[in-house]
DNA sequence: CATGAATGAGAGTTCATTCAT
DNA sequence: TATGAATGAACTCTCATTCAT
């Protein structure tokens, strides 16, 4: 008995952010290996060594226990520092957004459904956290594409929620495979595709460049510059 | 005493298919009424005054009878007939096969529901019928953008994958809020949106039908801006 | 293998009302040996050699469960015939129906304490087919209070309320050793002395039925005493 | 930084009477609250600031805690000054007697609901403190009987515990939707009908004073003394 | 003395599925 | 063919009590 054998190295008598911690990772594995319906508070006890009840001294739900998962996983993305385009032309820095989001997906995807499939079915799905965390994510392209819009660059007079909805829906659609565990994409590919479409449209005959109309674009900009020192919102 | 009283007048020994049919359709009831997570085997017994043993001898598991009531809905809808529009202009047949498929999720959001956000999870939904019916009515659209793409009206370089992604993703997001029962949305807008988004792109000066008034056509709408911001919200 | 040894005899699949009885009977005697408190579905079940499940398929909710049995026991007493007093001097009557009332305490401890103790104390105790039963035992007594007082043999202007309270109130205190298991209690003692006190109080010279006979009553009752006392416990 | 911010300010390291009295308050209170039944140790231990552990240190159980409540609780009411009526009329004295105990029923319905109605059952009962306690309160009113039944002015005949149980036992029944929290009652009026319907009964004609038979009551009293001098129970 | 993290047994309840009748 | 009584495993959640720190 040199030496006893520590079964279980740091699991009893854990400081309470370090438990949540342990919790919120085990029922992170669950949920990404069983999915939501799937997941059960007793695997999840398992999983990190502790009791049943010891997670309802945290989480008073299980399906509280459920939502936190999916925000601290939010969490974890949003502190990443996004690298957003600030310069260039527009064209790329929306491609870049777009293909941030798209890396998400891919990163992790068991993330993705829950959040996409299971709680944005439910009704109360306005009020949780995690509507509010994939907000900021929308929110990183609308930017651009808002900006595009006061610099002349897009058409002003589309409702910007149509484009918002064309784009997540097209990013949801072409990982859905993937999501479902069948198939692959590629981010580079997906981004410059639905760049491009949301740009241009499917129409023949649409200027990629269209350098003619730099008079007009002059004006426009100058309109712009008007726009902004008048005090628009 | 001299007629004895039937409680259950026409349910018993009904031949194999009326019997099937009854099922189903109390099933969908359930379906429509609970969604898929309360949908209990329970209650669609009671519903078409059957037990439960009788639905396990048509339907080897529960999950069998959900696919099930999901295809013989679907089936419904593609028995309609689809009035397709075969002339005119191609951005109008490009409309109305989009507004078509945004009617069926406005008609059936239940049904909706369950085929987007609980079959297409599943790791076997390619092999579903739901997939192929649900695929009829994809193609529905998609002939037409293939059409376009043959006649030169639209883009043939475009993957024909990312615009049905861009069309339907566009679809499922702008119904979301109506499917989660918390908003509404407008059929005629959603289709007019998604139709003119998804051929002409948001960039400026995407000619729309004369590429020749895009100059006076974007002068017009900066004027209306600098009308805008001149005469405050 | 002559004849096979049927472990479970009358016990698997029995028609409906059999096993409602069943598990009420079960249900009832671990009432009797648990109290309320400790009354526990599974204990049930295992008495009547079923599955809890099966308990839950007659009775929603354990709580559902332990009225139907404070229910189904009181019917049995309603049931009886009640031997009412229907002609004598009123005072035979009124013992007679106060007799009934502890006889019931005394057959059925458990029931009563059910009611008394727990179910009385809940709010929706006066919504409980229980409160509508044992209303009707009470009114067996009060009926007689009423006829007594229109027939002008009681007090008319006292609160008939007040009068059940004390009756029902002395059966109770009377009975509370008991109902304890503590101790014990003559049902003709308590009936009597209920009867006397409530009729004719506590205070001295109360008439008995004769004015004229009090006298001698009473050195009767003085002659007893001293017997009593001189002539041991 | 120069001064730390005391967040619970009081607790720490008390002294073990202070301790106890701080769970005890903290204990009375939830169980005001919540009912015996939804009595919780680690509610008490929120309220009072301390932990559950601690609360064990100074109680064994959950039990006694609960039983400890209600002690101290009595304790104090028999603190108060009782303040007995020692002369005037019995009739007065009976009825200051019978308000007094109704009133603390109206001043304290949860103490009086988990005497009579949890503890009271408890095979245990007669051994609670509270039991004692509680027959101090009894003990007041039965004081006054028994001064009557010794100076002939109530019938010394009557079981003094069968009294006992008339008035208590109406006491309780008049007070029962109260402490249901369903209803209300005017200890005067409570305590007037008892007291009349307890002295004079509910036979017409019981005389309010009856000092006619003088001669009997004399001689009722030489028996009563001859019996106590013989050495009765 | 005080804590509060941890427990674990057990509660009520649900429901897809089976199978004797 | 049809029944519906029966199951039992699994679920979420509760809480008095313990004990290392």
């Amino acid at each position: 008995m040199a030496r006893p054998i520590t079964t279980k190295p740091a699991s009893r008598r854990l400081p309470r952010d370090q438990r949540m911690a342990a919790i919120l990772r085990a029922a992170r594995d669950v949920l990404r290996d069983r999915g939501s319906e799937q997941f059960t508070t007793a695997e999840v006890a398992e999983r990190c060594g502790t009791s049943e009840g010891t997670i309802y001294k945290y989480f008073p739900t299980r399906r509280d226990l459920l939502l936190q998962v999916a925000e601290s996983w939010f969490e974890e993305f949003l502190a990443e520092d996004y690298p957003a385009r600030t310069d260039g032309p527009i064209a790329e820095k929306l491609y870049h957004a777009i293909w941030w989001s798209l890396s998400i997906v891919r990163r992790e995807p068991a993330l993705t459904r829950l959040v996409l499939m299971e709680l944005r079915a439910d009704p109360g799905y306005r009020k949780m956290a995690v509507y509010d965390q994939n907000r900021i994510i929308v929110e990183r392209v609308m930017r651009i594409v808002q900006e595009g819009q006061l610099s002349g660059a897009f058409r002003p007079e589309l409702d910007i929620r149509l484009i918002r909805d064309m784009i997540f829906g097209a990013i949801e659609h072409q990982t859905w495979a993937y999501l479902r565990g069948e198939g692959n994409f590629s981010v580079d590919a997906s981004a410059a595709g639905i760049t491009e479409v949301v740009m241009r449209g499917i129409v023949t005959g649409s200027p990629p460049d269209d350098p003619l109309s730099s008079t007009v674009n002059r004006l426009e900009r100058i309109a712009l510059r008007m726009e902004k020192s008048l005090g628009g919102t």
